[in-house]
DNA sequence: AAATTTATTTCGAACATCGAAATATTCGAT
DNA sequence: ATCGAATATTTCGATGTTCGAAATAAATTT
């Protein structure tokens, strides 16, 4: 690396700490303003991991949610008597039970979706020409970077 | 936008939005396996914001852990009982609480540094010539845009 | 059909966070 | 200088989240 290079590594590195180190309680304070107070932002990753028109199963969420089945269970009881969340049980297999989103949740979902966009659009707008692949790789590679990491 | 464009953007946010939902219990699991396994991610946030060498006061971060005072203190009590952090009486002002790190400290906070320092790496590391920039800029305005956030 | 496995829930314990009150200290107005 | 208000932190009790173990219910294997 270059001085200069080293100068614009140091300067990125500082840059993407204060957006990880903030994102989260960001995200949340924008959530204690809109009209969705009575949910955590962990209640809205959960939200968003059911998927807009489709249903996950309880032990499918506590995985991708890294939570212990009966957290889930509790989280699953506290957004379903908020009304955000239905459950049913599976036809098929009437072990499962199919988590799907209300109306009132995937209002949730799409207030979700729009502040992912938002950040997307920050880093995305002021490009120019061309310029958009370099980001995509780079974004994609620190993606791959970690699932790298989780397989130790 | 043209098609292309949207596509790359697209993708991007896709990119974004797992590696947000990610790097916090990615984290948190990499310091499972660490040998600082009695510390939670909080706990390591806590230690990052009180800086290498100085000081902080209890309120300075229950603010920027957006925390209640109350919390703090028993955040801090933890880290204290564990040996990552000290308490001293201001002398100027004994009202305050000077939060600094134990040499034990000081090992969590390289290790959340070289954390970040990967990320950045993974980032920076593929990209030609010239290219640098180009990210920097994207994230620098990524970082812009969520402190205005903040500003409502 | 009995034993085993799988999906979820219930329960009790541990821990985190909060808000209100308590404590200690400093600052400001008289 | 002294009293009252303001500030920094801690203590306490209540609430909420997460966990692990045991319970329940349904499916699968033997």
């Amino acid at each position: 690396m270059t001085a200069h290079e080293e100068d614009s590594f140091e300067k990125m590195n500082e840059s993407l700490v204060d957006v990880f180190n903030n994102v989260m309680w960001i995200e949340e304070a924008s959530l204690r303003k809109s009209r969705f107070k009575d949910i955590s932002i962990k209640d809205m990753h959960t939200i968003a991991a059911i998927t807009m028109y489709d249903t996950r199963t309880a032990s499918q969420l506590s995985q991708t949610m890294h939570l212990t089945p009966s957290a889930m269970t509790s989280v699953i009881d506290k957004l379903e008597k908020k009304g955000y969340v239905v459950r049913t049980r599976d036809s098929k297999d009437r072990r499962v039970v199919r988590i799907g989103l209300t109306h009132k949740g995937r209002t949730v979902f799409r207030a979700h979706e729009a502040f992912h966009r938002g950040m997307a659009h920050s880093l995305f707008d002021s490009l120019e020409e061309g310029e958009a692949p370099v980001v995509e790789k780079a974004v994609g590679d620190l993606q791959d970077y970690l699932h790298e990491l989780i397989q130790f």
